[in-house]
DNA sequence: CAAATACATGATAATATGTTCATATGATGA
DNA sequence: TCATCATATGAACATATTATCATGTATTTG
């Protein structure tokens, strides 16, 4: 019986091949966008769904100051999207992306 | 036909069910080590096999304190080994997941 | 064993980053 | 229109990060 892979290793090998140093840059600045727990957390927290300002400084327990400044950092790279519904703005995950890297990052901690 | 995935989009859900908040704090560690240009440089640098610091510094032309700095973090972070060779000494990857989670960040960007 | 090679490391300084506080903006309803 | 709710944003401060410089340690070779 196979073991079922997470990732295509073949697909991986040709992904990775003649990558630029601009590309490296680039990828850095990605990174660096997963690598503050806050930010983190909110991309989690919206794992289940669009959810407003209000919902996500609740489930994180951080103010709305602290929050926003993340929130518009994760919209600036465009791993969240927002939408005004009435007073509210509402934030989306901005792709199917995000929860592959999460989870790859999981896969890799937990060994 | 089908389109190969690079991953397995159920066992993406399942990996990232139930993921505790200190795991999403080791998560942003984590990425925070690829979150730095010259880090990601030295990781996309060894891809192609294990290297010594002055091959990896004439690769990415820096100084070798530099160089042995990022180093340093990328061996506390285990993401990649080191053995001592003569005088010099040999790192390499530690694990394929370096390889997976930089393929998954150049897909992102590449959209 | 002295010198040279290869690398590591501590201190410092410059810069970047994240939170907080205060305040501004935008939308709604009385 | 005014008060209120929801969110955004600028300034300031504290902390973290990174490269450089100087120097220390380990290994080999003459």
């Amino acid at each position: 019986m196979e073991i079922p892979k997470v990732y295509d290793e073949e697909k991986i090998e040709h992904i990775i091949k003649n990558v630029t140093e601009t590309e490296l840059c680039d990828l850095a600045e990605l990174f660096k966008i997963f690598g503050d727990s806050t930010r983190i957390k909110i991309l989690y927290d919206l794992f289940d769904g669009e959810k407003n300002v209000t919902e996500i400084c609740e489930d994180l327990e951080m103010n709305q100051s602290a929050v926003s400044h993340q929130l518009k950092i994760l919209r600036t790279s465009r791993l969240v999207s927002a939408r005004r519904a009435g007073k509210a703005m509402v934030y989306a995950l901005a792709d199917d992306h995000v929860k592959t890297i999460i989870a790859m990052g999981k896969e890799h901690i937990e060994e």
